[in-house]
RNA sequence: GCGCCCGUAGCUCAACUGGACAGAGCAUCAGACUUCGGAUCUGAGGGUUGGGGGUUCGAAUCCCUCCGGGCGCGCCA
């Protein structure tokens, strides 16, 4: 629709200039769908933006440009409107050709586009999220930042891209010497030899559970050891482990995990000093070794070498070597899920990678702004440090997998999200989740009830008469069929909320329709119920695709 | 104090990247089942888009400035 429209519109323009009707003047042909439908079924804002280097009214333009226009079969009406809208409305035939090409196609049909995605001819779309430390178990925080991954990766995918799910381990720093520390202590406890926790020790009943079963397994053979690293292991495992189980209850998988050890065993973390160093961004200072922020355009320095006899480097430092190598992996686009607690080191980290000489613009970023749990109208208040947190698992627990999913993405990422608990428990309409799936269910039972009558709709039967559609059915189907521009705009804005939003909406308008007598879709008409079982047909894959993209079921019955 | 994000109906949030009259759900009030699933639907009220300036054909959206909230400003990640 919109190529045939801005073709149509820009051969419009050439002709209006040919007849020195216009200047010459470049036109940014932009062409949308109007909020209202009573406004035609795409609209174009050509002449208003023309206006100003026309130096003519927005209106004139507009009426130039209508006359010029010569109109394919598959528009039906153009008209000007408002300050200088052209409006166009697309002939039944055209609607009726995408709806049976939607039926057709089936599920493929509802995702995003590619070819008007932005990696452009590229093809490798990595998508790093979650990344969250293996110190304990998963939060609400971390939910968020799962299903904001892993749903941008689904469309991804679903788009046609070769997708990366990443998870990127920090496994070399100060925490997880402390998760040892802590394990550690618990350890000898258990074994009744006074041990003290560390200050910012971490206080899990987790913890002490992995500490049993080392006891369980070895005894006291570790009482006396010096090394902590076998605690580190045992917790990060065990940990991890976790990690994954509460991330395939939610249908998360990760292709590749890298870890910040190994970058640094590669050597990757001192190529990337060498390089800060040989362009001058570094300073020794205090014994540490800071990265320059004046020259790079940084409110101040950073430390990217700790002092000590260990001079190990600081995650900045890991983080810089492993943007490095995801760009030299040659990913076309890279979309990095992090929360808004990380903003100032991921634009370090940016200016780093630049200032050694990548091109950094495959890398983009959804920032997210936190989540607080309602429970009964109050906030509940958490830490993770204290066992005062709700852990990820325990909402799955609670109001499952499918509502979860749903939840996390039906806020726009630099919102706070509040996760209300009594609303996501309800099986009521008011909880969205349950409006779109009982949408679905209800077309399931519809078709149910048509083999009863022997209408079903099977592959050899004649194309029902789509002529037979009300214009309200018509509105209904093009909702439906307007869900790959959605998806599309989804993916590139890397905007999830956009889909749930959506669908709510279309689901909406199928319980309206539904709703009213007249329009059953099983009568005595028969050529009518077929057409309008072709009608719900379209609507129930509709519906399914879009929740699967989502990662949410779609039930036959409820 | 400085930087980033947010402020939209009583509440929770949308608004297709600057477009047409700012829309949903909840809550409130009033209604609809001899009907393919009432876990649904119909109607009503509810707004100076935090305040004030500016930019232009046009601003919730961009700029400035106040006010209010969140996050960051560590040799943690």
């Amino acid at each position: 629709m919109k190529e045939i429209v801005v073709s149509c519109l820009s051969a419009a323009i050439e002709r209006a200039r040919a007849k020195g009707l216009l200047g010459s003047g470049a036109a940014a042909i932009g062409v949308e769908a109007p909020k209202d439908s009573a406004h035609g079924d795409i609209a174009s804002n050509v002449a208003l933006t023309m206006a100003r280097a026309e130096g003519k009214a927005p209106r004139a333009i507009a009426a130039a440009i209508k006359d010029a226009l010569e109109l394919p079969p598959e528009i039906a009406e153009v008209s000007v409107a408002g300050p200088g809208f052209i409006n166009f409305r697309m002939s039944p035939a055209y609607w009726h050709g995408e709806i049976r090409r939607a039926i057709r196609e089936g599920p493929e049909y509802f995702r995003p586009r590619k070819w008007e995605l932005g990696p452009g001819a590229g093809d490798k779309v990595q998508v790093e999220f979650l990344s969250a430390n293996p110190t304990g178990p998963l939060t609400l925080g971390h939910g968020r930042n799962a299903l904001l991954g892993d749903t941008v990766a689904r469309l991804f995918e679903a788009a046609g891209f070769a997708v990366t799910r990443e998870y990127y381990l920090n496994d070399g720093g100060r925490q997880m010497k402390l998760l040892a520390e802590s394990v550690r202590v618990r350890y000898l406890r258990e074994l009744g030899i006074d041990a003290e926790l560390p200050e910012d020790g971490y206080q899990g009943d987790y913890i002490l559970d992995i500490a049993k079963e080392l006891r369980a397994r070895l005894g006291d053979r570790l009482h006396e050891t010096e090394d902590r690293e076998f605690f580190r292991a045992a917790a990060v495992k065990t940990i991890s482990a976790d990690i994954n189980r509460t991330c395939e209850r939610l249908g998360i998988r990760f292709d590749v995990y890298t870890n910040e050890l190994d970058l640094m065993n590669a050597g990757r973390v001192d190529r990337v000093l060498d390089g800060l160093r040989a362009r001058d961004l570094l300073a020794e200072r205090d014994g540490a070794i800071w990265l320059r922020g004046a020259p790079l355009g940084l409110p101040k320095d950073e430390v990217l070498v700790r002092s000590g006899p260990e001079r190990e480097p600081t995650y900045r430092t890991a983080d810089i070597a492993y943007h490095v190598e995801k760009l030299e992996r040659g990913f076309d686009l890279i979309v990095d899920v992090f929360g808004a607690d990380h903003i100032a080191e991921h634009q370090e980290v940016l200016a780093a990678v630049k200032a050694l000489g990548h091109d950094a613009a495959p890398i983009r970023a959804i920032i997210y702004q936190f989540v607080t749990l309602t429970r009964a109208g109050e906030k509940i208040k958490m830490s993770t440090r204290k066992a005062t947190y709700v852990t990820l698992d325990e909402l799955i627990d609670e109001v499952g997998a499918d509502v979860v999913r749903f939840f996390f993405v039906f806020r726009k990422s630099d919102s706070q999200l509040d996760f209300d608990l009594e609303l996501a428990k309800k099986q009521a309409p008011e909880n969205p989740v349950f409006y779109v799936q009982y949408a679905h269910a209800r077309l399931a039972s519809i078709f149910r009830e048509a083999v009863k009558a022997d209408l079903a709709v099977s592959g050899d039967a004649a194309e029902p008469d789509l002529a037979l559609l009300s214009a309200e059915e018509l509105e209904l189907a093009k909702r439906a069929v307007a869900m790959p521009a959605v998806m599309t705009g989804a993916a590139e804005a890397l905007e999830p909320h956009r889909i749930a939003f959506y669908l709510l909406e279309l689901a909406g308008e199928f319980h309206r329709y539904y709703n009213k007598p007249a329009n059953r879709i099983i009568g005595p008409d028969r050529e009518l119920s077929r057409t309008r079982l072709y009608l719900a047909g379209l609507l129930r894959t509709a519906i399914a695709a879009g929740l699967g993209i989502l990662g949410v079921s779609a039930p036959e019955r409820m």
